[in-house]
RNA sequence: GCCCCCAUCGUCUAGCGGCCGAGGACACCACCCUUUCAAGGUGGCGGCACGGGUUCGAAUCCCGUUGGGGGUGCCA
């Protein structure tokens, strides 16, 4: 029971199946987790499906998984659900009948036109009371408006403390619909209160919904939970996110690689800090420090450059194996999981996110590299360009196949040339990965092989005899 | 318009009346290391929005101003 201080803490998150899940509602969802996992409670995933107009089975499932994705599911007995709002539909209208047997509802025949039309006429915004007196019958087309009472409430909320609102601010809202369906203010309080929610932590959008909501859990006859409204997070403009300017799909933010354990840490730490002078700790730590009370007042910017960074660390963190592993939905099929494996440690420090690792050693896998134009004509350049690539086949030719050979030879070709080794890599590593930057040049070149790598470094000399065409 | 929330480096934050001439992280800059690029190391740049109080003492408490944000649906 709500109320009861004996029970166990039971935390909930209620999203709306919108076909793909939103950063912020994961950060939501972390939270909950963490507090519910802690405090020896529960996680009740509730899926608010109430407006017809969009709702896909498939939705779900992808709420399901991207919460399993972060960590979060039915294999921990502190996950209960999913409950679906639209199968609780009847409860719903009961808990407004008895609002409405009981007074402190009422029914009113307004379209919102003519709401419309009074609130302009009158100057004053909102629906007016035009009913609260006229006592009238359910019927078709009639809505039932809840009857704020006179006063105040006070929400108390863990992170802002005691937050005061004038009923007189708060107009008749509506709980069933001419249609005679639940709203969602009244449908997540009777689920709250039906599911035994004692805790909602949400994000700051709610706030304004949380009086209206703690009137109708007095009003069915219980007490409010305990509040919690974290603020939300906003965009380079300080802009609530929203998926049309912003990337906000948790998924797609998987989809280009980048770790679960990274985001999680990332969305934990926006709005909170752990102790210590590091923000990249686990999750166990996490969940041992973690204080809903702890969390910053003011709006977080979602710094993907900063997740991007925490992504990396996790990266680089990772054993060798693993990140083979992990990178292996990235990886085309003609890539050779051995060959790919024996560079992987080089690659593993030079990316962010784990879809930019086939790009980097992608000329392993290719029969000719694809040469980048503008690298070309930088390496291919200074006229000593061709003289040491020719040096470099004619060495190659005979040299022990090794790393350590082959950095010996071309060094030696370079000074020969006058050039240190930083810059007489350039043709080759040109010539051989058709870029001017990438993995260690002669750890790649060993994996390339003798007869690769001469066939290359011989059609580039090719291509640098012919005369340059004209424009 | 009305209601509500918020305010420490560009960003995320530590700070809960003296330990703060404000600490860390990301980003940025420089240097070191170096076979390119990364990674790593070292150093640097940079902030308590403003004005009044309260107090022996304020980034920390109070009030106001300004500036942001959220809400204001027969959406959730």
């Amino acid at each position: 029971m709500a109320g009861d201080p004996q029970a166990i803490p039971r935390y909930r998150i209620a999203p709306s199946p919108t076909g793909f899940f939103h950063v912020g509602g994961a950060r939501t969802a972390l939270f909950n987790w963490a507090l519910a996992r802690r405090e020896g409670g529960r996680f009740v995933l509730r899926i608010e499906d109430t407006d017809q107009a969009r709702d896909r089975p498939q939705w779900t499932t992808g709420i399901i998984e991207a919460l399993a994705w972060l960590g979060i599911s039915s294999d921990d007995p502190t996950f209960e659900g999913p409950y679906f709002q639209s199968a609780n539909a009847a409860a719903h209208v009961a808990a407004a009948e008895r609002l409405f047997a009981a007074g402190h509802a009422y029914y009113c025949d307004l379209t919102p036109e003519q709401v419309q039309e009074r609130s302009t006429s009158s100057g004053r915004p909102g629906y007016d009371g035009y009913s609260r007196e006229r006592d009238l019958a359910p019927g078709p087309g009639r809505v039932l408006r809840f009857r704020v009472p006179d006063g105040t409430t006070i929400v108390r909320d863990r992170i802002r403390g005691d937050v005061t609102f004038e009923h007189a601010a708060i107009e008749d809202f509506v709980l069933l619909r001419g249609n005679g369906r639940p709203m969602f203010l009244l449908a997540n309080v009777v689920d709250d209160i039906e599911m035994g929610i004692t805790h909602v932590v949400r994000g700051e959008e709610h706030l304004p919904n949380a009086p209206k909501q703690q009137l109708m859990w007095s009003a069915l006859g219980h007490g409010p939970p305990m509040w919690a409204h974290v603020p939300v997070l906003v965009n380079e403009q300080r802009k609530k996110l929203s998926k049309r300017r912003d990337k906000v799909a948790l998924e797609q933010y998987r989809d280009e690689g980048f770790l679960a354990a990274a985001m999680v840490n990332y969305l934990m730490t926006l709005g909170w800090a752990p102790a210590g002078d590091t923000e990249i700790v686990p999750w166990a730590q996490i969940e041992e420090e973690f204080r809903i009370e702890d969390v910053t007042h003011s709006p977080g910017y979602f710094d993907v450059k900063k997740l991007a960074a925490f992504n990396g660390e996790y990266v680089r963190a990772l054993p060798v194996d693993e990140f083979v592993d992990a990178c292996r939905p990235w990886l085309p099929a003609h890539y050779d999981l051995d060959t790919f494996t024996a560079i992987a440690p080089l690659v593993q420090t030079r990316v962010v996110t784990l879809a930019e690792a086939p790009g980097l050693v992608d000329f392993l896998f290719l029969d000719e590299p694809q040469i980048d134009e503008a690298a070309w004509s930088k390496a291919m350049g200074p006229e000593w360009a061709g003289p040491l690539l020719d040096a470099a086949i004619d060495a190659y030719g005979a040299a022990s196949w090794d790393t350590d050979t082959l950095k010996v030879e071309l060094e030696r070709i370079g000074a020969e040339h006058g050039q240190k080794l930083g810059k007489a890599q350039a043709p080759v590593r040109v010539a051989v990965t058709g870029r001017t930057v990438g993995p260690p040049l002669f750890e790649s070149l060993e994996l390339l092989g003798r007869e690769r790598t001469l066939g290359r470094l011989r059609a580039a000399r090719a291509k640098l005899a012919e005369p340059a065409p004209m424009p």
